[in-house]
DNA sequence: AGCTGTGAATGTTTTCACAGCT
DNA sequence: AGCTGTGAAAACATTCACAGCT
């Protein structure tokens, strides 16, 4: 349904509007430029404006874009004003923080479902969510409604993690664990740690000298 | 000086080629076709030829390349050889789980200090790494030699922390803070929890109904 | 006068296709 | 015979420049 003309590139920066109208829109700023919003997101205007108007014409020419207006589009572009559901599996340290996190911040994506096989930790929970065994998983998903699956188990376990979480009837999977998932009809984005710090380590001095020779 | 033609995407595609072909190193695999690191990837066997050979001819025409070789080359264009030193500032559940997965995982990338403000956590550790007050930090990270700095702190408190690190000799940033960071001569590479999540939430069923109409 | 919306131009990244070693 | 290395083509994304509303 989504495969469009509409890059990825520009899907992925909506949010980030999202955010700036969203606070401005709460500030009882009315009104706000692509130039201003340039400023506030490190984006060009051009940039901004074509993005927006892949999904339409939001904006008054001559004015700028109705804050409150544009954020409820793009929450509805994105489909978050139905409030997405997601579970995570894999409670451990970052799975918690994780959690932690996502439940105190969004209304829109709702964490409803935490799963580990830890029986120590099953039976407790994370800022209400319950930490529930990981053969309910499958059930559990399907019968909440569960769209979004975040996999912070470790890499052994990460495939058939992103199985059970299709199985479940999940659609997108927000990958944590350093590994490739081969899911059929689901969409992945990885967030790897370690892949991030090496590249970053490129753009440091430390990458200045160069090969020499082998070794 | 790294400003060449060689595109970023490259760039962040050479930790996955490292993980995979050390991993087959440490198996005692001694040669791969680029073929087979698609297959291990999700890339193309092109795409892999064209961003090893950015960096010269490592492999060997009508055989692969050697695992443990490519590990080392690829290990020195991204400067791991010489270990690479990173500070973490903010030592929330966030902050903390980042500092555990990376003091347990990374040999070449280490977090040699963490700062806090929290005046309780100041002078406990995680891992055996001391938490100092954010008043250290510039002195710190300039004794140290820290290359690499780890935002885990609120929004608010994220540009006077990159100010603070680039002040510390600073070169990269990985920003988990939602802001934007402006900071020059520093590479800033954002990690947004939310952003991620949003847009995963495109992919699902869950934005399919479209516009209707504005309201 | 001002700021959006957009075709056209430019720049970047990926894919193709094949020559060149081993 | 097989797999790398690489120009050339294609696809994709960004920036330019300006027409079009308000």
């Amino acid at each position: 349904m989504r495969r469009t003309n509409i890059p990825d590139a520009a899907i992925r920066r909506l949010p980030v509007y999202l955010r700036v109208v969203s606070e401005l829109a709460e500030a009882d700023v009315p009104i706000i430029s692509s130039a201003e919003m340039a400023e506030r997101t490190g984006l060009s205007p051009e940039q901004i404006r074509k993005d927006l108007a892949y999904f339409g014409a939001f904006g008054t020419r001559g004015v700028g874009y109705d804050t409150a207006l544009l954020a409820r589009r793009i929450a509805r572009i994105l489909g978050l004003h139905r409030g997405v559901k997601a579970a995570l599996v894999g409670a451990g340290h970052l799975g918690h923080a994780l959690a932690r996190y996502s439940i105190s911040q969004h209304k829109d994506i709702q964490i409803t479902a935490i799963f580990d096989t830890d029986p120590e930790k099953i039976g407790t929970d994370v800022m209400g969510v319950p930490i529930q065994p990981v053969s309910e998983l499958v059930e559990t998903c399907r019968a909440k409604g569960v769209k979004i699956g975040i996999v912070a188990v470790p890499a052994s376990a990460a495939q058939t993690t992103a199985e059970l979480l299709k199985e479940g009837g999940v659609e997108a999977i927000l990958n944590f664990a350093p590994a490739k998932l081969k899911v059929e009809d689901v969409f992945v984005q990885n967030i790897d740690l370690t892949i991030e710090l090496q590249s970053l380590a490129y753009y440091t001095s430390a990458s200045e000298g160069d090969p020499g020779d082998g070794q």
